[in-house]
Parts: C-alpha cells; sequence; structure tokens
DNA sequence: TTCGGTTGTGCACACGTGTGAACAATGCAT
DNA sequence: ATGCATTGTTCACACGTGTGCACAACCGAA
C-alpha cells in the first residue's frame, strides 16, 4: 500500500465527506482493486476481467467520480481543450457560428476555451494565453489579424485552422466557404431574374473571400454577356453602409450583389427613404435570420455554416492528434435561399 | 541534483530544441538557480534577493517561458477557469453578453469555457463537462433550466452565478436588472408622451424577470391612474410574434411595452402591413443595435450590460477565492434610450 | 513436477508546478 | 565562542491521473 492518497489518515479525519471531490483512488478502495485498475476500466483496456470491470463500474457510478481532467491532461499532454478566437459577436452571423462551433466541439468531448480578440495585440496575447493552457489546437473564426494568429501559433507549435479566411499563405490548415461559386450563382439567378444592369457592394475589408465573391459574381457576369455597372464600398455598421449605398441607388441599376447581409440591409433602408422608385432587387450574404423577416425578406447567399463548422473541428482534432501532419484545405459549398427581394414583379 | 527533469539526458539528446516547451527547469538551469526560486520569482515572492530575481526573469524572457497553467492548476487546486452556460447565441442580446463577459474575464486573467445548455439535460451535462476541467466558478448567462443549473454546482460544491436571471431559490449568488424600476421608467415615458391606453405584450416564459417588468409597469400605470387595457403572450421567434400580436393591433391602445426587442419588432412589421391604423406607440427591451437602425427605430430599454456582465464576473471571483462564501445579489439600474417608435405625432 | 503461455493486477514513476520545512550564510548581541 | 534572528536558497513532497514493466495466478502440455 503505497500508492493511496498521501494523507488519506487525515482525510478520513475529516468527517465532512462530501467536502472534496472524489478520486479515482476512493473508486478503487470501494472496489478492493488498485488504482491503476480504475483508470484501465475507464479506457476500455480489454484485459480486464468483465468481472472486476463491472464492480469498478458499480463504484464509480456510486460515488459520481468524476475523472479529473485537469489532471489527466498535464499526464497525456493533451488536454481536449480547444481554443477559439473569434471577433465582433455582435455580427449574429459570428455568433452563430460560434454557437455551432461550440456544439459540434461538445459532441467530439472537446472544450472550447473562447477568447475575444478585437486588435493585433489583442489577438496575439489571446493566443499566448490559450498555449499556457495547453490547448490542443486553435481556431480562429473569422479572425482578422490573421497574421499574427499564424505567427503566434507557429511560434508556440499548436495546430490551428483559419475557418472562413484565407491568406495567401498556404501552409495553414483553412476551411472556408467558395466565394468563386456563390459569385457565380448570384449572377445566374439575377439574370434568370430579368435584371440586365448589376452593382456590387463590397465590404471594407478587403479579405480574400470577399474578393472572390466578386471575382466569381464579375466573371459570370462576363460569360452571359453582361458587366458590373457600378460599385460601392462601405466598412459594416448600418448607419455609414445607408450612407455609402447611394451612388448603388442613383444609379439606377436592376440588381445589387451586397458582400454582407448587412450591408443589403442598410440598402433597402436606404431604398425605402427614397419613396420615389422602386428598389432594385439585392441578394445579401450569410442569410442571417433577420434576412427571413418579412420587413426585408432577403434573398441571400447560405454559406452552410453547419458543414464549415463541421469540417472545421474535425480538420481541428485530426490536427491534434497529430494525423496527417500536414495541413489541409476545406471549401465548402454555399447554396442561395430566395425570397421576395429578388421576386420579379 | 534530484529536482531536475527525469529524463534530462534524453531530452538533451534531441537536437531540434524547439520542439517542446520550455519548463521552469530550463529557466532555473540557464539563471544557476535552483527551480522553487524560479517559481518564487513568479510568483512575487519578497524574500528573493533583487539580483537573482533580475537574471531569473532576464532568463524567463530570454527562453520564452510561459508557466503550464495546467500543471499550476493541479497543484493549486485553482486553474483560473470559469465555465460559462448560454443558450441560443442567435438571440443578439446573449452574444453581446457573453462578449462583454468574455471580455471582463480575460481582464480579470480569467479564461471561459463556454458550452450551451439548449436542453434541461444538455445543461446538466455542460455542468458535469465544466466540472471535470476543474473551473473555478460557473456563470449562467440568462439560462433557463437554471433549476437543474443550480442543483448541479451545489452537488458539485461549485460556485454558481445567475446572470440576468433569479429563482425563487434565495441561496444562490444572482446578478439581474432591474425589472420594476424599468416596467415604472416606461410608464412614466408613455405618460409623459401622452398615451392613455395601455398594453403589454408578453413572452411565453414566464421568467421571474420578465413579471417582474409586467408588474413594475402596471403598478406604476396603477399610481398615475390607468390600468393595463390589453395584453398578448407569445414565444420567441418573429413569425409566431407576428401572429400572436393580432389582439394588440385590434385592440387600438396607444402604447405598447414589449418584454423584448424581439416581439417588438414583430409588433412593429405587424402593424406596418396594416397600412390603415398608424401604429402604437412601441417599447422594446434589451436596446439591441436593429432597435437602432431607421426601419425600426424603437425606444428602448438598455439593461446597462457593461455593468451587470462586470458585476458578474467580480462576483464569480470573489466566490472562487471564497471570501465572503455567502450569496449575495446585485441589481443593476436599467435606463430607457428614447427614439422613434414612442415620438408624440 | 516443470515449463511456457495467457490473463489480470499492482508497483512505481512521470507530467510541471507550488510551497512548507530545513538549511546555509551572515550579522549582531551575549 | 556561542546563541539567535534574518535572509536567501534548496529539498522533498503533493496535486490526480496514465502506463510500462514486473509479477501472480492459472491452465495445459510435456
Amino acid at each position: 500500500m503505497v500508492d493511496n492518497g498521501p494523507d488519506h489518515a487525515s482525510r478520513g479525519m475529516c468527517l465532512d465527506k462530501s467536502r472534496k471531490k472524489v478520486r479515482s483512488f476512493e473508486v478503487a478502495a470501494l472496489a478492493n482493486i488498485s488504482r491503476s485498475t480504475v483508470s484501465r476500466v475507464l479506457s476500455g483496456d480489454p484485459r480486464i476481467s468483465s468481472e472486476t470491470r463491472a464492480r469498478v463500474l458499480a463504484a464509480a457510478a456510486e460515488l459520481g467520480y468524476q475523472p479529473n481532467l485537469i489532471a489527466r491532461g498535464l499526464k497525456n499532454q493533451s488536454t481536449g481543450i480547444v481554443g477559439v478566437v473569434v471577433t465582433d459577436l455582435d455580427n449574429p452571423y459570428h455568433a452563430h457560428a460560434l454557437q455551432l462551433l461550440i456544439d459540434k466541439l461538445g459532441s467530439l468531448k472537446l472544450a472550447p476555451l473562447v477568447f475575444v480578440g478585437d486588435t493585433a495585440a489583442g489577438a496575439e496575447s489571446a493566443i499566448e494565453r490559450l498555449m499556457s493552457y495547453q490547448v490542443d489546437a486553435v481556431i480562429a473564426l473569422a479572425a482578422p489579424f490573421s497574421r499574427e494568429i499564424v505567427a503566434a501559433c507557429r511560434a508556440g507549435k499548436k495546430p490551428l485552422v483559419l475557418m472562413n479566411k484565407h491568406d495567401g499563405d498556404d501552409d495553414v490548415s483553412v476551411v472556408h466557404g467558395d466565394g468563386m461559386l456563390a459569385g457565380a450563382i448570384v449572377a445566374d439567378h439575377l439574370v434568370e431574374r430579368g435584371a440586365a444592369s448589376f452593382g456590387f457592394f463590397a465590404g471594407e475589408d478587403r479579405t480574400t473571400i470577399s474578393i472572390d465573391r466578386e471575382a466569381g459574381f464579375v466573371e459570370r457576369l462576363r460569360q452571359r454577356g453582361f458587366a458590373l455597372g457600378v460599385r460601392a464600398q462601405s466598412r459594416y455598421g448600418h448607419a455609414p453602409a445607408m450612407a455609402a449605398s447611394a451612388p448603388l441607388l442613383s444609379s439606377g441599376v436592376d440588381a445589387v450583389f451586397c458582400a454582407n447581409d448587412t450591408l443589403a440591409f442598410a440598402l433597402l433602408d436606404a431604398a425605402r427613404s427614397r419613396l420615389g422608385r422602386r428598389p432594385p432587387m439585392v441578394v445579401g450574404y450569410d442569410n442571417s435570420a433577420l434576412a427571413g423577416w418579412p420587413s426585408y425578406d432577403l434573398t441571400s447567399v447560405d454559406q452552410n455554416l453547419e458543414q464549415m463548422t463541421f469540417a472545421t473541428v474535425k480538420t481541428a482534432l485530426a490536427l491534434a492528434k497529430g494525423l496527417h501532419g500536414k495541413t489541409d484545405r476545406h471549401v465548402i459549398a454555399p447554396f442561395l435561399v430566395e425570397r421576395g427581394s429578388t421576386r420579379a414583379e
């Protein structure tokens, strides 16, 4: 008897038995077995006789034993914690994606340690905090400052997955939507709906994702014999976007593709306040909940977040296990949700 | 020399020095000092001579040493991790609150482990996961199933703070907005704006918070000589709320106080589709971003989330340190943001 | 009986850190 | 010279778990 609780005598003195968490030692004692065997039972070691296995499980259940994942993480050099870096949860798209990520991680028995990286310095310090907690992998969700994040993870030798953001850097795992395809789908849709002149409403940040959307749109228009008539750009946020949408409205184009639902809502609100003209057809991006509300009824591109988040956590898990140490890239196909904002009449 | 790395010889064999994280032992070696002294320096022990302190700090900086918080947590029985249980991040109010919570926790050197508890069973299992990770405290954000959460935390002896939800149970720490006060403020505002007949639009969940809002509203109306004319109830979600708002509109009351911005938007949309009548004055609750957009321009109660989240993490930290082991209760005063939906004309 | 194989279990150590107690060194008073 | 307090450092153990290796028990075959 060497491996038991070091001060189990004094521990026994404590009359309030429920004061401390139950450890594997108590389970072992109750089952008249060594602590190692308890550990083996819980890890599903096949060499354990089914008789003792049953006895151990019964004891564990009776005491309500839950293994200490911190200690296990220290021993195994794998905590089961995944760091998630996110920005701007006020954007409902990000919030929804985070919710799905947490959900998928949970179903894989992983726990998300979430940090907000609003600035370049903030993102960097967030990663450092995460590494102190020995996370198994890091997921960066639609984060700007991806350069800093990539650098910090590389310095700490932590596997990283960028979701919905890809740089030119080819040496990092990425999961993102197919912006080119989305642009083409939207172009086809608008042409079929009878539009003949087109505009694009871009966001301020020149992310590669946003660039892809526009490129796919313009390219497909060209293939079908049309060209982009007008283009506007704005930072996100309702008020500035409303102001920036003026040229799109005054140009009188038939249809406008917006890089973002937020921009689309602003455009619709601006059009509504100019009573004289019938608003153009509008297509948004993200298919946020608001797009389905009757006051906007906005046709929008759905990025298939369900699939995208699943691919992200699957990739993160694979990297954490060091399976195919090489980086890989998933491209998720989006689909269009047609609503009233592109109805013919 | 006993306390050094156990297999430091074989470790030394590994030529790729940057493969493993640097541990406190390496720092100690570089500073020609024992590992304990390194620990003491980092914990600010005053007994260390300033000369060795400087040497240790220099060594730590040179090696880029970051202490392993998992190991520290195991030893200290305090991980610095705080569990956060949340539901429905699609509600922008919850998402915003979560963002603020994460922010405040980070500034107190705490790390948030986030789980989503969508069902009673889910909430319970989320708490169990959190306890396996030895979180120092649990914060439940506007969570239904608070009964299950309270029970699970009590079983695991984990300090718990309920934010924006209080049950009859008086034995748990709580931070929430002052619903009674908010109802009174809204009543005063509407009366001053000239309304003479009033309605209330309640959510489906009969939370105490929602009940307080209505009670405060009705009570203040009574004091000023008015009574509640009509009342509707709906579950959240735009479409059902639009349908449920019919009696409020057909009753022809001057003003409606909604338990939620979501309900208010639905009511405004429903009113808009009935062109004949001028919509009544409408007041919402949460002051979400959408309330500021010109298409709704909704007067709404702001719960002062900034202050509320701060009080929540402060309370959680105090409980985790076991300072005043007793539970305490913070009530945050809300304020009204006046916009066009209650403009006189 | 002896040997070898199979099956189940226990011992001892390791993960990386914090910390009480012991201890060396120095100064100061007896 | 001895005793005592102060100061800086080290030793050894503890936190709760997983796991390689040794080993006991048992069985069958020679």
